[in-house]
DNA sequence: CACTCTATGTCAGAGTACTGACATGAGTCA
DNA sequence: TGACTCATGTCAGTACTCTGACATAGAGTG
């Protein structure tokens, strides 16, 4: 069924399947972040922190995957919200590296839990070796659509 | 580095690496798709039809994963450019079945030309066996982060 | 020093996708 | 037949992310 030599077929396309993957881990996470009233985003934000404490925005949008205007939003709403503390003024350059507050921390705990729960199910019916394998086929998907650019 | 027991370790999360690896792919198909003025979802909606003519409203928003919100408003927007029709009322139900025109199967080929130097530069330095194992992991995490729901 | 290039933080506006809500049609069951 | 459930199409409002634009700071170069 459907015509081989004209369209992408959509059953046997990796892309496709690498997007639907991607939809149903967000669905998920989405779904049990949700309750703690926090989005993907914002976890992502606050677990790059807790990683990497004095990140700066440009940074964490990378990290996140996002706009550096995005995250600037999203940390402005931190702040306001006493998640996370900016200092005022830039000690070098214009970079204003970004701490996760006490309470911040704790509202990560509880968001980490939720995460894990779905990476652990995620995880679940896969061998150590198929782990590991989809780590290096995902690396070099990654790595062929980064730099593939120049060399046509 | 990164305290082990407390959080989610980014560098090894299979999670936070197929994030990466559809941001990649995403934007390396936006990048593509701009041109003719198309996104993602635009074109999704097109190889959708293209391969199952006559595909519904809600269908579609299933194949292209977003709701069914989104993708009337998106399918509203095709029909008033004329690149797919719809029967004023349903035959059966409420279900309209959309198709292709021949202007929109145009714009369709222009689009996969593009989509499919993405997705072969993805695929390279891939072997075969590799991709078959991409695909067998893939839809693993798919199936996992579906239904895994009640049971726990 | 002056010039250029790059990176950063930020504001404003536009675009896209989502949730909520409603009406309609089909199927099931008593 | 009537009540119930489910899926669909659609409208409206909201939330999130993006592009565009600007000013500023540091590095490199003449």
């Amino acid at each position: 069924m459907s015509q081989d030599g004209a369209g992408i077929n959509l059953e046997t396309s990796l892309g496709y399947l690498l997007k639907e993957a991607s939809s149903a881990l967000r669905a998920a996470m989405e779904e049990v972040l949700r309750p703690l009233g926090m989005s993907v985003t914002h976890y992502s934000c606050l677990e790059l922190l807790a990683q990497r404490p004095g990140l700066s925005n440009s940074e964490l949008a990378r990290g996140a995957f996002v706009t550096r205007q995005t995250m600037n939003v999203l940390l402005q709403t931190l702040e306001r919200e006493g998640h996370v503390t900016r200092p005022a003024e830039a000690r070098v350059g214009k970079v204003l590296p970004t701490r996760l507050t006490p309470r911040g921390r704790r509202s990560l705990e509880k968001a980490t839990v939720a995460v894990r729960s779905v990476e652990d199910r995620m995880l679940a019916g896969m061998t150590e070796t198929e782990r590991s394998g989809a780590f290096r086929i995902l690396r070099s998907m990654i790595h062929s659509l980064r730099d593939g650019n120049d060399s046509a």
